[in-house]
DNA sequence: TGCACACTGTGATAGTTTTCACAAAAGTTT
DNA sequence: AAACTTTTGTGAAAACTATCACAGTGTGCA
């Protein structure tokens, strides 16, 4: 209990660190050793406060004058986010997303995340292999998700079977949910949803992009 | 300048709109008319103030004891996200993640987004179709962007060609990118990045599951 | 036609996150 | 070895976001 001595993250400050991470292993290949807070912070766009608080949350101590360590840094980050012992997942979905997901190579080297299954409702899919994973059908994930004591859900089914989908993942056990259907699943207290909806990041981004054209427009207009 | 008020949506807020959109698409399914603030709080999981104030700033007005007209409102809110009207996109990076990207027929049907052409490095790819769109090589973005009045840019290529791609979007006047790389992006003033690194959002559930069963393991060992 | 209800719209309050300001610490230079 | 510079760590202030409380208003019902 004294590794983290209280110090608590928000939200928004734990989508810094994946961030932070990426950097620091950029640095790491150009041969650097130390790195202060202010180039994490113009690099990950943030204040140099916040990414020491950031950093602090991990566990991170610097060194005045010198900075942090860089390796140390990684080392701390991967562990404040569970990254650095292999979980195994299971997939709902297998279609263009499902597939893509089952296709990259990264999750399992970089987040330690290791899809172990794919699951699907569609016949023509059953049996097949993508990227070396036999599909089976949804039926059978509570049960396999329990023998294997797998955590990790990913949904990447349509809106429509997306709850099913979820109570399925939720009555084998699984305790991460990482959703990228558009629908709110409803689950227990215990169970992490992370809504990874594309259309949800694609609004925020052509709501922007819309509200300063109309804005240039208008500037131009007279 | 009469429509909307001088009424401002945060970041935060702006993003609840997606889920609520899909919320009321799924009730006008059912066949419903109208809808009041609080089964759409429920539904997306805020206070009912919230999703007033977010429908607000579309310019929506509900009726008191009736609440909002569902069509009325489906329609404010794809205006406010630009997704009632038709825009032309470019991907670059026919990868994976790309690939998939270019099978959503979501995208066309749902957002209004239309991936017209797509871009990559490889030899292997350039010429070749991926679901009917030709694969064209880098060099030739920034020209075609230029001449297609393309202003909204999708970077799938590996983080060390993050940046590249991002230049020649910039350099082609595109104004708006949606980055899946987990580099983050140089841009100028005028343009909008909405980075959609799924490590980030990955490393958020891992990092709360990851602290959950750490809190129940040392609650359960003692 | 008027009364009661259910919901909107919004100013005020509470809570959270970010930024500021500065003391303490560790190298660097003279 | 002392003075100086750079950077951490953190409590306090500012900015932002969410919640509360309630006045205003249209609708349904008597």
């Amino acid at each position: 209990m004294n590794a983290n001595k209280g110090k608590t993250i928000s939200d928004k400050g734990l989508r810094r660190l994946p961030k932070i991470l990426s950097y620091l292993q950029e640095l790491q290949q150009y041969g650097e050793n130390t790195v202060t807070c202010t180039p994490i912070a113009e690099n990950i766009g943030c204040d140099p406060t916040q990414a020491r608080k950031d950093l602090a949350a991990c566990g991170a101590v610097g060194r005045p004058r010198t900075g942090y360590d860089i390796t140390e840094l990684i080392a701390l980050i991967e562990t404040f986010l569970g990254w650095n012992n292999m979980s195994e997942a299971f997939l709902a979905g297998a279609g263009n997303l499902g597939s893509a997901l089952l296709g990259f190579r990264n999750f399992r080297e970089q987040q330690g995340l290791d899809i172990v299954c794919a699951f699907d409702n569609d016949p023509a899919k059953i049996g097949t292999e993508i990227y070396g994973r036999e599909i089976l059908p949804i039926s059978k994930l509570s049960n396999l998700a329990r023998r294997m004591h797998v955590l990790i859900g990913i949904i990447a089914v349509p809106a429509e079977s997306a709850q099913g989908a979820a109570d399925a993942m939720v009555a084998g056990g699984i305790r991460a949910i990482w959703n990228f259907s558009p629908k709110t699943l409803e689950v227990p207290e215990n169970t992490f949803v992370e809504h990874a909806d594309l259309s949800v990041s694609l609004g925020a981004l052509t709501a922007k992009l819309n509200l300063a054209l109309k804005k240039e427009e208008v500037e131009h207009g007279r």
